[in-house]
RNA sequence: GGCUGGGUAGCUCAGCUGGUUAGAGCGGUGGAUUCAUAACCCACAGGUCGGCGGUUCAAGUCCGCCCCCAGCUACCA
């Protein structure tokens, strides 16, 4: 039976998530793994959050907390988001956890020692008064080409032109204000990425038409603008030490620079990645604490590691920002611990169980709000919290599964969020699942009746469920979100229009065998909705399963039985209403409270 | 500036390697129905596929130029 790896991109630790974040790889994350659930293959859904780097110093320093008190803060509170929006991950870790300073420590020591790792010296920006070093965009002044005076020092906001921070006029600090500052040199550790490009581009090439053209358009961009060294180690006091006193010789039988290395921790995007393997060695700690066994008797390397791993798809999802990191710097670090390059550049496996490397990568674009970026600062957009104050996991489930930003970024917008809602979850779905169920408690004894016999109405309906369901599954299978909750509305359409052209109302009056079946028919299409509609709205798939009786959650029907499920006689129970609609009065204090299409008027 | 992606009905989007009258949902209009959350079901409305030029028997689909939107440009993550 093949093996579902799933990992969606890590949260930052830094706030709470909009909705955006939730498009963007968490929960078309969750469709696709309770989709593999319930087909039956062992699947493993992993997620962390990304926790280290300069903007959870800052909050942690505003917050006037301790970095790591910070992140186990805002861990348990995305944890928590999290598991309301219904999203089943096998294990939420933590990129500052034990396992990921040993795995992350010791793939570098390995690429060291392999000559895939160099030191340099580089100049950086040092803030007397903040007594930090400051990444470029942290210092701002006025940019030389068009005056701006808040000009960034990575790249101008105002005339967009890319700037080293040395270019800036007038340079002072972004977090304090200060303009005590100075250039300074400080000893980094580089991976050569530049030696992977061409095998790097090869695996990339095979990937084309494979991956969303998104993603391997991104990936071959950075290699057509040649693959640069980058530095892995920055100047930070939270993150993972470098820590490389147990470091061998390197090729040229260089030592590392110990001295020179001490005080620098990993940069975030090294280790990042690494969590997701870490994670799941954090996974089968848990696991085995729970069992009361030893951690070394759940083997989570069976996952990650070759041959062992060989029926493991690898799934990855994220939004277009993450994908670099993705398909050029974390592939550079498995394949520098996997394998060694010789001097003419020709590659061989030295590890005798290599780490797998991403099957599949599912990338997205931006979710808009009203055309614009969601946005903290000012308050504009719905963020995870505010959203589940609001109205139930489901509803934003649903809206974004089906507009998630595949092939171009989407936007949400409150009217139209309304208007899908109330179409597509209260009229087609949840009135369906009402209508049969009532008339099923008041003409049928609030049972499955046991009469009569399929006719050419059931026949064709099995015919159209059978083909829509395969099209659903087959969407899914390719990970296509949009094109399946398409395909799931118009298997509900189905249910619509079947029980129309039955009417088991007027057939009670003449032939009540006719009517049963119907009814029958009819609640067989209920228990197969709550099945396929589980990886979508898995609250709502529950409560539809309870009322005709069906355990939960269920496995995912085969095409030809999707509509013989309910045994006759099974007591059925209408529930109480699964949708409410999403109301106009309700659309317009939503507006006003999170702006809109308008720029929200500024307080005199 | 360079690069990447996108620009298809009022709105949100499908349209793979070019091939009969360009599709879906929402919104709109009309009809049917009464089991149901004033729900459902049926039908209709119609867009010079961003612009111009080119290749071809045939272009939304290929080529060239131009316009617009978003992103990236390596120490934000």
């Amino acid at each position: 039976m093949p093996r579902i790896l799933i990992t969606s991109a890590l949260p930052y630790i830094n706030g709470i998530k909009h909705l955006g974040t939730l498009a963007g790889s968490m929960l078309p994350a969750d469709v696709y793994a309770r989709f593999q659930r319930s087909r039956g293959n062992e699947t493993l859904y992993i997620c962390a959050t990304d926790e280290h780097g300069t903007p959870t110093e800052l909050a942690a320093a505003e917050a006037g907390v301790a970095p790591s008190d910070f992140c186990a803060e805002m861990h348990k509170v995305q944890y928590d988001l999290g598991r309301k929006f219904g999203l089943s991950w096998d294990h939420f870790g933590r990129s500052s956890s034990p396992q990921n300073h040993r795995l992350t420590q010791r793939f570098a020591q390995t690429l060291w020692e392999a000559g895939f790792i160099e030191e340099r010296v580089t100049q950086q920006v040092y803030s007397l008064a903040d007594k930090r070093f400051l990444p470029d965009r942290y210092v701002i002044g006025t940019c030389p080409h068009c005056g701006y005076t808040a000009a960034r020092g990575d790249q101008c906001e105002n005339c967009t032109r890319v700037l080293d921070p040395a270019d800036l006029i007038a340079p002072r600090s972004a977090i304090s204000g200060s303009t005590e500052i100075e250039i300074r040199d400080s000893k980094h550790l580089f991976l050569r990425q530049s030696l992977f490009a061409p095998k790097l581009r090869e695996w990339i090439e095979g990937k084309k038409g494979e991956w969303p053209l998104l993603v391997t358009s991104i990936a071959l961009k950075w290699l057509d603008e040649g693959l640069q060294d980058r530095g892995i180690t920055r100047d930070l006091a939270w993150g993972v030490p470098v820590n490389a006193m147990d470091w061998g010789a390197n090729p040229e039988g260089k030592l590392p620079d110990l001295a020179g290395l001490a005080d620098k921790v990993f940069y975030v995007w090294f280790d990042a990645p690494i969590e997701y393997i870490a994670a799941t060695w954090e996974w089968a700690d848990a696991v085995a604490a729970e069992a009361g066994l030893e951690p070394q008797d759940v083997n989570w390397e069976r996952w990650w590691r070759l041959p062992e791993a060989s029926d493991v798809t690898y799934v990855e999802f994220m939004g277009k920002d993450n994908v670099p990191f993705h398909t050029v710097g974390f592939p550079c670090t498995l394949i520098g611990v996997n394998e060694r390059r010789d001097g003419e550049g020709r590659w061989s496996v030295v590890n005798n169980s290599p780490w797998k490397l991403v099957d599949q990568l599912k990338g997205f674009n931006w979710l808009d709000y009203y055309g614009g970026r969601f946005s903290t600062s000012q308050g504009r957009g719905v963020f995870m919290d505010t959203a589940l104050e609001l109205l139930p996991p489901d509803y934003w489930r649903w809206w974004i599964t089906a507009n998630v930003p595949e092939s171009q970024d989407s936007s949400f917008v409150w009217e139209q969020f309304q208007a899908q809602i109330n179409a597509d979850l209260a009229d087609v779905l949840g009135n369906f699942v009402n209508r049969i169920l009532k008339f099923t408690e008041t003409r049928f004894d609030g049972a499955v009746p046991a009469d009569g016999l399929d006719g050419p109405l059931e026949q064709k309906l099995a015919k159209d469920v059978a083909a829509k369901l395969a099209e659903l599954t087959e969407h899914m299978e390719a990970r296509e979100f949009r094109k399946s909750t398409t395909a799931l509305r118009q298997l509900w359409v189905l249910g619509n229009q079947y029980l129309t052209e039955a009417a088991p109302w007027t057939a009670l009056k003449t032939d009540p065998a006719r009517a049963a079946v119907a009814v029958r028919t009819g609640l067989n299409l209920v228990a197969l909705f709550a099945k396929v509609s589980e990886p979508f709205i898995p609250f709502t798939a529950e409560i539809i399963a309870q009322a005709v009786g069906e355990s939960f959650p269920g496995r995912w029907p085969q095409p030809d039985a999707a509509l013989d499920i309910l045994p006759p006689g099974r007591p059925v129970k209408a529930p109480e209403v699964l949708f409410r609609k999403i109301e106009d009065d309700q659309v317009a204090e939503w507006i006003a409270r999170f702006g809109g299409a308008e720029p929200v008027p500024q307080p005199a």
